[in-house]
DNA sequence: ACAACATGTGAACAATTATTCATATATTGT
DNA sequence: ACAATATATGAATAATTGTTCACATGTTGT
């Protein structure tokens, strides 16, 4: 289906093998994209504390702004990013607005994150 | 220690115990932001890319060059990032240099990701 | 209906970053 | 030593992104 030349370090068989294998297991484009984008989520430390801090305990977007020392705006626009990758969801209470991790994976994700890090150090 | 004034959303006391808690378990600054910059590093398709490839087998710059259809150079910037983070390691061999993955890590983060990723979509 | 409070959001600016291009480094065979 | 090959890297550019500011939306109590 794919006839394309390979003449890169010399071995030419060994590469189409590769490239057949490449094409089996890779996910497709959205979904490589998709990878990227959540991960994205978490490339940032303002996020990273924020659920650092939803590990704790359900709160509100002031709770979280006085907690960390920032604007409750920055606040918002992170939260609106954690919540539109289903990091977060949110629960109102009267005029409060609750945050919570939304569901276990984000916590094994930032655990692994740790360990590679802390592995690092060694 | 840090008596600092709360008075966001009434409830004051509550509040106060959540600073404590959060002083607690919140990792120091730079262990927060290394561990942003790792996710940084998998925040990026092309990356993801590269390591999809790695989950299969140990090849050559030209290689990953050729599977994903891009220049010498944006791979070897990329493996580069890839590389000072400690999620791939090199090998030499004659004029080839050879990465693969650096630990197991990066794949438990990866598969995390795309299993959140999946779980949206019910 | 209105004032006070909590949160959301668009525009703007500064900072970061992925790719390209040109070139440097390193290895091999002659 | 030199040409050929494989990889690395610095500079430049375009695109993305986090925060701030100003203001909008939504809720409560009077």
């Amino acid at each position: 289906m794919n006839n394309r030349e390979i003449e890169c370090c010399g071995e030419t068989h060994v590469h189409e093998d590769l490239l057949e294998l490449v094409n089996k297991t890779m996910p497709e484009e959205t979904k490589l994209y998709d990878l990227a984008e959540l991960f994205k989520v978490f490339g940032d430390s303002t996020r990273i504390r924020i659920l650092y801090v939803l590990f704790e305990a359900e709160v509100c977007v002031c709770d979280l702004a006085e907690a960390l020392h920032m604007t409750q705006s920055a606040i918002s626009h992170q939260l609106r990013i954690l919540k539109q990758n289903k990091l977060v969801k949110s629960r109102r209470e009267g005029k409060s607005i609750f945050y919570s991790l939304a569901d276990s994976h984000v916590r094994t994700i930032i655990d692994q994150g740790r360990e590679h890090i802390e592995e690092d150090r060694i």
